[in-house]
RNA sequence: GCCCAAGUAGCUCAGUCGGCAGAGCAUCUCACUCGUAAUGAGAAGGUCGACGGUUCGAUUCCGUCCUUGGGCUCCA
């Protein structure tokens, strides 16, 4: 037989006979590669091993390790778990079933119960699923792909509605695309045919999808375990009916899933709900309401150092302080355009004898009202009105998640306006700004999402306002050198924004500052300023915030410290621990000078053995262990236990003293 | 709001096939006075989330509601 030639990524070409399969030229290249090879691209399109190749075909073998086979191995492990529930579920069918982050899922809807309604998981289905698809797995079922003609699908597919539904293209499945009229399958022929095979015409399962997927169902799977259940949506819509998720994870090697599944512990161990329970920071009690929390003392002194810092930060960078109440005339969320908008979440009505007051979901529009209360001149702008203001939201109940999401909170809130000329530097300082606050709070990683104007019918404002801000935007990001993704049409109908998003410790991304144009609420709210050409105009107006919530922030720095506060922000910073009850003199000694200088500083007298006291100061993670005994009353020294170092005998309590000032002095001193 | 699950001492959790409610830690008291991650003894602590129903009797079974968790949808 002819030989033909493949190109390879390294530039080079390679002479096999034709007739040669993507997994039959990974076997031509080096038996380690053939082992790991998932699947092959194939002049940029991706295909199963028994892809035969062509003259001239450029391919890439994609391997188990890369991110695409992990990808792969995922996906096939999903029509795995969908022939299981199909054999085990009789009646049982089936929507899409993606690979995602981690893992996978599966959308069903089971045959309804006794009652009428749609069947349900419960949790003990998942071990039964999972042992089935280990069944599956031992068969070493292929994964054999198809083109049907649209005619042929829906005889195949005519039990299965939602299958249907994406045949003829009214529901969109990303894996399972069609082409040219045909409906790309892919089947697992089973060992033995199932006595009532859910599919019109084959012995077993059945799947529409483009592929591609490992050769069969013995190799590359198994690494998975199925997590949870959970309801979906039809198409992602809350008017469609409500399906059964399963979410499965799955990996490559068992040291891959083991890992992950360690990793999710360590970031339960990190879940700020539970922090905030254990260092006894904050809470949410029953009798308060849904999504709305008390701040313990503790908690409390940490919330208003961020505040404290917050504040001088915004004194020093030239914003004004302002205030306004937490609740007002319904005719003021009118004017803003809350009300139309919004009403839904927003708590609900006083009505009063003059009038009706909402609490407010936002600051801006008493912001504008400070604004509006005086003409305004080019001369005093940019204008910043800065507020640490609180405000609540009738946030529905399924989405409140601890501090990430709750009903009354503070945002650091400010309203920038400024003349259009202004826009392009108060942009760039504003983003350098906000970063600056961020890195004293200890994140050192950044990306930011630059978010554009949505379909323009439903926008306010002119094309060159949209373009000019978002250049400005643009301009300011590509001066700060931050990376970032922009998204097309992401932005409010208002104007376009910057978001801006730190990685934690763990290496999770969280969403935190946010700076966004406004073409709206000026104009609705008729703020103007005189010109130098003596004209009224319109100014900019900017919403930022840089924590986005003081809740939702300490919250995610609870995470990113795991609990252990960075000296500056700990609640107590150092406790004293006499050895006995006649070091008490002494050790009150210690707090009072430690204290003198602003150190927050507390003491447990010796009715403990010392090995328990320094067990629970630890356990609170308090920065620095003092020790007191004989000898240090002696010398007037302390014994040092650091949080995460070494124990130091007989350190001098001054030199101490300044070692900690400097410490707390250089943490808040970041740039 | 929708689907699933959970709610028992301050915390973490066991338990009751319907019959006086349990542990560890924390708390309090007493003793111990100790040099770097758990000293001992004792005490106290509960409307078993709330309200209805079934029952001689309900924390347990049923229903409704509230709160929380995992998702979906939403997030000015």
């Amino acid at each position: 037989m002819a030989d033909i030639t493949i190109k390879l990524p390294d530039g080079n070409t390679r002479e096999v006979p034709a007739g040669t399969t993507v997994g039959g030229l990974a076997a031509a290249i080096a038996r380690g590669l053939a082992k790991k090879a998932v699947i092959g691209s194939v002049n940029g399109v991706e295909r199963d091993l028994v892809w035969e190749l062509q003259d001239g075909d450029e391919v890439a073998i994609i391997t188990a390790d890369s991110e695409r086979g992990l990808f792969t191995i995922r996906h096939s492990t999903t029509h795995v778990m969908a022939q299981a529930v199909l054999d085990l579920f009789p009646g049982a069918t089936f929507a899409i079933g993606p690979p995602v982050e981690n893992g996978f899922y599966y959308d069903f809807e089971l045959p309804p119960g006794p009652d009428g309604r749609p069947g349900t998981f419960v949790p003990e289905d998942l071990e039964r699923i999972e042992a089935r698809m280990r069944e599956i797995l031992a068969e070493s079922q292929p994964f054999v792909r198809d083109e049907l003609t649209n005619e042929r699908a829906r005889e195949v597919f005519a039990d299965h509605r939602f299958k249907l539904e994406i045949i003829d293209g009214e529901a969109d499945d990303p894996t399972s695309a069609t082409e040219s009229g045909l409906v790309r399958t892919y089947e697992n022929p089973p060992a033995e045919p199932s006595p009532n095979p859910p599919f019109h015409g084959y012995p077993g399962f059945i799947d529409l999808c483009r592929g591609p997927h490992v050769p069969d169902t013995k190799s590359f799977l198994g690494h998975f375990k199925l997590m949870r259940i959970a309801g979906a949506y039809w198409r992602g819509d809350e008017k469609n009916p409500m399906l059964q998720r399963i979410y499965g994870t799955a990996w490559a090697t068992k040291a891959e899933l083991d890992e992950h599944l360690h990793q999710l512990e360590e970031a339960a161990k990190r879940d700020h709900r539970r922090l905030a329970t254990e260092l006894d920071l904050l809470s949410f009690p029953e009798e308060l309401g849904g999504g709305l929390a008390v701040w313990h003392p503790k908690g409390g002194i940490v919330r208003k150092l961020m505040e404290d810092y917050s504040r001088g930060r915004h004194a020093k960078g030239g914003y004004e302080f302002v205030y306004t109440p937490n609740i007002a005339n319904g005719k003021l969320f009118e004017a803003s355009g809350h009300l139309g908008f919004y009403e839904d979440g927003m708590y609900p009505p006083m009505e009063m004898d003059n009038g009706t007051y909402y609490p407010k979901p936002m600051n801006c529009p008493g912001h504008n009202l400070i604004f509006g209360s005086r003409q305004r001149s080019y001369r005093e702008l940019p204008l910043r009105l800065f507020e640490l203001g609180t405000v609540y939201r009738y946030e529905r109940s399924g989405t409140l998640h601890g501090l990430m999401r709750i009903r009354g909170f503070t945002q650091d809130d400010s309203h920038i306006y400024c003349t259009p000329e202004q826009a392009h530097d108060e942009i760039r300082s504003l983003l350098n700004f906000v970063l600056s606050v961020l890195r004293a709070f200890g994140f050192e990683d950044f990306e930011a999402n630059l978010s554009t104007r949505p379909a323009k019918a439903e926008t306010v404002g002119t094309d060159e306002g949209w373009a000019e801000a978002t250049e400005n935007l643009r301009a300011a990001l590509e001066a700060e050198g931050l990376e970032y993704e922009v998204d097309e049409g992401g932005g409010a109908f208002y104007g376009p924004k910057i978001d801006v998003k730190v990685k934690d410790a763990i290496g999770r991304t969280w969403q935190l500052s946010t700076i966004q144009y406004d073409f709206n609420m000026a104009t609705r709210m008729g703020l103007e300023y005189v010109g130098e050409d003596g004209a009224r105009h319109t100014p900019i107006m900017l919403h930022r915030a840089l924590f986005g919530s003081i809740e939702r922030f300490f919250g995610v720095l609870l995470e990113h410290y795991a609990g252990a506060f960075p000296t500056w922000l700990a609640p107590v910073q150092v406790r004293v621990l006499p050895v006995r009850d006649d070091h008490d003199a002494y050790a009150r000694e210690v707090v009072d000078e430690l204290q003198a200088i602003g150190l927050r500083v507390d003491w447990i007298d010796a009715s403990e053995k010392l090995g328990n006291r320094i067990r629970k100061a630890k356990g609170e993670k308090i920065p620095y262990v003092l020790v007191v005994g004989d000898d240090d009353v002696a010398a007037r020294t302390v014994g040092v236990n650091p949080r995460g170092g070494e124990v130091e005998r007989g350190v001098s309590l001054d030199a101490f003293a300044q070692h900690v000032a400097d410490e707390v002095d250089d943490q808040q001193h970041v740039s």
